[in-house]
DNA sequence: ATGGTTGCAAACACTTTGCACATGA
DNA sequence: TCATGTGCAAAGTGTTTGCAACCAT
């Protein structure tokens, strides 16, 4: 198996799924690799602007969707109404979301493939994907609280 | 533990949460209670016509955000951009969302506790809350795509 | 050269908000 | 009666789309 965008080399990785090697997809796919946790496209925006890369929303909502069409980033949802992208190749894991600071970190999946194997042999039900993500309080935080 | 709207008498269980019991929230409360799925402001809507209740959908958001912080409801996302809601009472599970038909089965809650409890002992993290789906093909629909 | 990509503006869908009026307890 | 709830209209946010111009290959 193949693992994309690790060695940033983003211009083959990128013609490798067939895409042309744009200034603003090349500074989209650099900023996943470096980021801390899912980006929604304002945060992206953000980055472009700061790295002098001039894009369109349009543009960056027409790239995610392919990105994740082709399979190189997932859709994630914390908040509602509002889409964050991060890149397949970061594997499977979720997410920590404190809801008093907003610091996220990421827990390694343990159980759920083999929950996914019990959907399949009770419900006949074939799993694709899947979101799990846990709501709480960080460390800091929960001690702040009491 | 007092498990809410299950005897139907929706008035009494309204007011035991402090809210008045308006036509719109009786029968909003109604709805959820015999819905077999997560059910957006639309189909609410839907719902709300159809039985001559007229309420506007601002009313009906600001309904369901009251009982999502009162706890009769927990918010849902499947698709983006869309909240869906669900009667906390309906006890914990996620859901089987099928890409082909739309299908929604439940499932019900297996390891996440004990995820939980892993959760704070290597993280120190409070979860309060989790989003657990799985998207794929039902089992018609896997069927079919052979 | 040419098809994939983009910018721009407009349109969409969902949700929130302010305010005056209405209604349940 | 009076706090709570509601309708309406306007605004806010995130996202999509059509189309002409543009640019990577």
């Amino acid at each position: 198996m193949v693992t994309f965008f690790k060695q940033h080399n983003y211009k083959e990785e990128l013609k490798d799924f067939g895409l042309k090697a744009t200034p603003a997809r090349l500074a989209v796919v650099e900023f996943l690799e470096n980021a801390k946790k899912p980006a929604d496209v304002n945060s992206i925006m953000d980055y472009l602007q700061q790295k002098r890369v001039n894009a369109d929303p349009a543009t960056v909502f027409r790239m995610m969707n392919d990105f994740v069409k082709r399979g190189i980033t997932k859709q994630i949802q914390f908040e509602t109404g509002k889409a964050r992208y991060e890149l397949l190749s970061k594997g499977d894991h979720h997410h920590l979301i404190c809801e008093n600071c907003g610091k996220i970190e990421a827990v390694s999946d343990t159980v759920i493939p083999q929950m996914e194997e019990e959907i399949k042999k009770e419900h006949n039900f074939l799993v694709k994907r899947h979101s799990l993500e846990f709501f709480g309080l960080c460390k800091d935080c929960s001690l702040k609280k009491n």
